[in-house]
DNA sequence: GCCGTTTTCGGCCCGACTGTTTTCAGTCG
C-alpha cells in the first residue's frame, strides 16, 4: 500500500513534470509547461483533497486539470505512480528540486549545478552542499557562473534558512507601514501604497509589494534603496528595485508617473490570476493590458509575433476605476480578484455589494478575565475595559465567549454555579450601562460561553448550565485528528443543543502552525441552514477561520455567518478588520453577517 | 496540455532586472 498524496505534493510533482519538459525543449513545450504550472496553482488553492475529488469523479472541476493530466493522476491513485510523468522526468538528478527553493536559481540553474556536482551535491542536504561548494569558490569557475552569481546564491541560502514562512497579515502590514513612511519622506514622491497580497487581505503574505507615484522614479528608487533597514539591496533597476528587509522578507517597488498610476495599481494587486484572465478577456477584444495602461491594436493583427508591431496608441489611467472602465467593466474590490469569477461578474454588473467594516454593530467572541476556571486560556482584560473598548468601536452589543469552566478538574454542580456567577456579573453590567442615563445608545451584553465540543459530541456543560447563557458558542480544541465521517458526527450533534447558536473557528487551523479538520461542508451547511445555526469567520489574523473559500461556499448556499475577533484583549478587537476582509473574499454582502443585524433584531435571532 | 458568450481548433498576459555575454538567457512577479 502507498499513503495517498496530498494536494502540495502533488503540485510538486507537477512542477517538477513542467520542470522537465522546459529542459526538454522550452520553445516546443511551450504551452504545456504553462498549463502543468497552471494546474500545479489549481491544486495548490484547491478547497478539497484531490484524492477525495477523485473518488467523487470531480477532478474536472478544477479549472486547468482536463482530461490528460486527470488520467494521469487517477493512475497515480490507483497505483502510487503515473508512467507518463515518470518516463517524463527519466534522468532528472532529484537534487535539483531541493536546489531551486533558493530564490534565483530556476529550473536550467539547478539542473546545471546539480549534474556538474553529481556526487557532491546529495539530495538530502542539496542547499548546505551548494554552499559548501560556492564557499570553496567553486561556482565562479563554472562556465556560464561569475563572482557575482556565486555570491548571489550565497546570499539567498542565507536568507532562505533565515526566512520564516509566510507573513501573518499584521505582520505584513507593519512591514509595510514603515516602508511607507520612509518613502513619504522623500519629496519627489506622491503617492505611496502596499499592493499585493496584502492589499487583497490573503491569510498570508509572501512578499511585500510596494507602489509609488512620482514624476521622478530614479530619485524614488535611490530613495527607496537607502531605506535604513533593509539587510539588502537585490535589484535596482531603473522602474522597479527589491530590497531585503530582517527576517528574510522581501519588499518590492514598482514606480509610475501619476497619468499612469491606475494601471500600476491594477497590475500589482494582482492576483496574477486575475491579471492573466484580464489580460485575456482583453486580448480578445484587441486590446494588449499591461501595467503601463492599454495598447488598443490593430485590428489585422495576424501572430503573436505581430503584436507590437500591430500597438496603436497607450492609453493611460489615473486611477483604477477609469481602467476597469474602460474594459467595460466595474471596479473590481481587491479581495475578490482571484480569478474566482469576480470578471464576469464585474462586465455583468453583477459584482456583490460585499460587507464593510462600519456595517458591524457587534464582535460575538470576546474573552474577558472573569474568572470561571476555564479549561483554556482566560482573557487579560476586564469586562468593564472591554465595554468600553465597545463603545469606542460603536458597537451595539457584544457577546462575552469566555472558555466553559473546566470540566475535569469541576463537577457539574461547581461549573453551574460558576456561570451563575457569570450570569449575575453580566446582569449586572447591564444594568448599570441602563442607567448610566445619557442620551447616547446603551451597549447590550450578551452572557455567551466559547464551550468545547468533546471527542464523541457531548459538550462539558449540563443542561441546567446551558440554561444560564443568552446563547453558546461551540468548538474544537482537541481530538483534531477523527476521520471526517466521525468529526461530522462530532460537530453535527454538538451543534443540534438548542443553546448552541455558533459553531466558531470550524475548521481550527493556526496559519502557518496546524492544518485543519477534515469536515463534510455538504452536510454542515445543509444542517445550520435547516437548523438556523450560524458559521463564524474568527477573525484572529492567526486562524481566520472559516477560511475564506469556505465562506464563498457557505454564502452560495445561504448559510449565515457571524463576525468574532476571539479578543483576549481590549486591544484585540481591532482585529475585526481582518474578519470582514475574509467575508468580503468569500463575497460576503451584509445580509449574510448576522452581526450587521440591529440589537432588536438579534435578540429576535436568538430566542428560543 | 487546457479551453470556449465570436472557437472542439487555434490560440495561450506582459514585462523588468541581472549576469555573462557581445546579443541574450535565466529568473521572477
Amino acid at each position: 500500500m502507498h499513503k495517498n498524496m496530498t494536494n502540495t505534493e502533488i503540485a510538486e510533482l507537477l512542477r517538477a513534470v513542467a520542470a522537465a519538459y522546459q529542459l526538454q525543449d522550452e520553445d516546443k513545450n511551450h504551452f504545456k509547461i504553462v498549463a502543468y504550472q497552471r494546474a500545479a496553482d489549481a491544486v495548490e488553492h484547491a478547497s478539497s483533497e484531490l484524492k477525495d475529488l477523485w473518488d467523487e469523479r470531480k477532478l474536472d472541476e478544477i479549472p486547468g486539470i482536463g482530461k490528460s493530466i486527470a488520467e494521469h493522476l487517477g493512475e497515480l491513485f490507483i497505483t502510487g505512480k503515473s508512467n507518463h510523468f515518470e518516463l517524463v522526468m527519466k534522468g532528472l538528478p532529484s537534487q535539483m528540486f531541493e536546489l531551486m527553493k533558493i530564490p534565483g536559481i530556476g529550473v536550467k540553474t539547478a539542473y546545471s549545478l546539480s549534474s556538474k556536482f553529481k556526487h557532491k551535491i546529495r539530495e538530502k542536504s542539496a542547499i548546505e552542499d551548494l554552499e559548501k561548494i560556492a564557499k570553496g569558490g567553486g561556482i565562479a569557475k563554472l562556465e556560464g557562473f561569475g563572482e557575482d552569481s556565486e555570491n548571489a546564491i550565497l546570499s539567498s541560502i542565507k536568507e532562505v534558512r533565515g526566512r520564516e514562512d509566510r507573513l501573518l497579515l499584521p505582520y505584513a502590514m507593519q512591514i509595510a507601514e514603515d516602508i511607507v513612511s520612509w518613502m513619504n519622506k522623500s519629496n519627489e514622491v506622491r503617492r505611496v501604497d502596499a499592493l499585493g497580497s496584502l492589499r487583497r487581505y490573503a491569510s498570508t503574505v509572501g512578499d511585500v509589494d510596494i507602489a509609488v507615484s512620482s514624476d521622478n522614479p530614479k530619485e524614488t528608487i535611490e530613495h527607496f534603496t537607502k531605506y535604513p533597514k533593509k539587510s539588502r539591496v537585490l535589484e535596482k533597476g531603473v522602474r522597479t528595485a527589491s530590497i531585503i528587509v530582517p527576517g528574510g522578507k522581501q519588499v518590492d517597488l514598482m514606480v509610475e508617473k501619476p497619468e499612469s498610476y491606475g494601471s500600476l495599481l491594477q497590475h500589482f494587486t494582482g492576483s496574477k490570476h486575475h491579471n492573466i484572465a484580464l489580460r485575456t478577456m482583453a486580448l480578445k477584444k484587441e486590446y494588449s493590458v499591461s501595467d503601463y495602461g492599454i495598447y488598443v491594436l490593430d485590428k489585422k493583427r495576424r501572430s503573436q509575433k505581430a503584436l507590437k508591431s500591430s500597438r496603436k496608441s497607450l492609453r493611460k489611467f489615473a486611477t483604477e476605476e477609469e481602467f476597469y472602465k474602460f474594459l467595460g467593466m466595474d471596479w473590481i474590490a481587491p479581495e475578490l480578484r482571484e480569478d474566482n469569477g469576480e470578471i464576469q461578474a464585474a462586465i455583468n454588473h453583477k459584482l456583490p455589494k460585499l460587507v464593510v467594516l462600519k456595517d458591524i454593530k457587534a464582535d460575538l467572541q470576546i474573552h474577558s478575565d472573569f474568572d470561571i476556571e476555564t479549561s483554556h486560556d482566560l482573557g487579560e482584560s476586564s469586562m468593564q475595559d472591554l465595554v468600553e473598548e465597545a463603545e469606542t468601536l460603536d458597537y451595539e452589543y457584544i457577546a462575552f465567549t469566555e472558555h466553559n469552566p473546566s470540566h475535569s478538574k469541576h463537577t457539574e454542580n461547581e461549573i453551574v454555579e460558576l456561570l451563575k456567577r457569570k450570569r449575575e456579573k453580566v446582569d449586572a453590567i447591564n444594568y448599570s450601562l441602563k442607567s448610566k442615563n445619557n442620551s447616547k445608545r446603551i451597549l447590550k451584553v450578551f452572557n455567551s460561553l466559547e464551550i468545547d465540543i468533546l471527542p464523541n459530541g457531548k459538550l462539558p456543560v449540563s443542561d441546567k448550565g446551558l440554561g444560564t447563557l443568552d446563547f453558546a458558542l461551540i468548538s474544537i480544541h482537541s481530538s483534531f485528528r477523527l476521520t471526517k465521517t466521525q468529526m461530522t458526527q462530532r460537530v453535527l450533534s454538538a451543534l443540534s443543543q438548542p443553546k448552541v447558536k455558533i459553531f466558531a473557528h470550524p475548521v481550527a487551523r493556526k496559519l502557518g502552525a496546524r492544518e485543519g479538520i477534515e469536515l463534510d461542508w455538504e452536510k454542515i451547511f445543509e444542517f445550520c441552514l435547516k437548523n438556523d445555526k450560524w458559521l463564524e469567520i474568527n477573525a484572529d489574523p492567526m486562524r481566520l477561520d472559516l477560511p475564506d473559500f469556505l465562506v464563498r461556499e457557505a454564502v452560495k448556499k445561504g448559510v449565515k455567518l457571524t463576525l468574532g475577533t476571539d479578543a483576549h484583549h481590549a486591544t484585540h478587537m481591532a482585529n475585526m478588520e481582518f474578519g470582514v476582509s475574509v467575508a468580503r473574499r468569500g463575497w460576503a454582502e451584509m445580509q449574510d453577517i448576522i452581526n450587521t443585524r440591529s440589537l432588536e433584531e438579534f435578540e429576535k435571532m436568538i430566542e428560543l
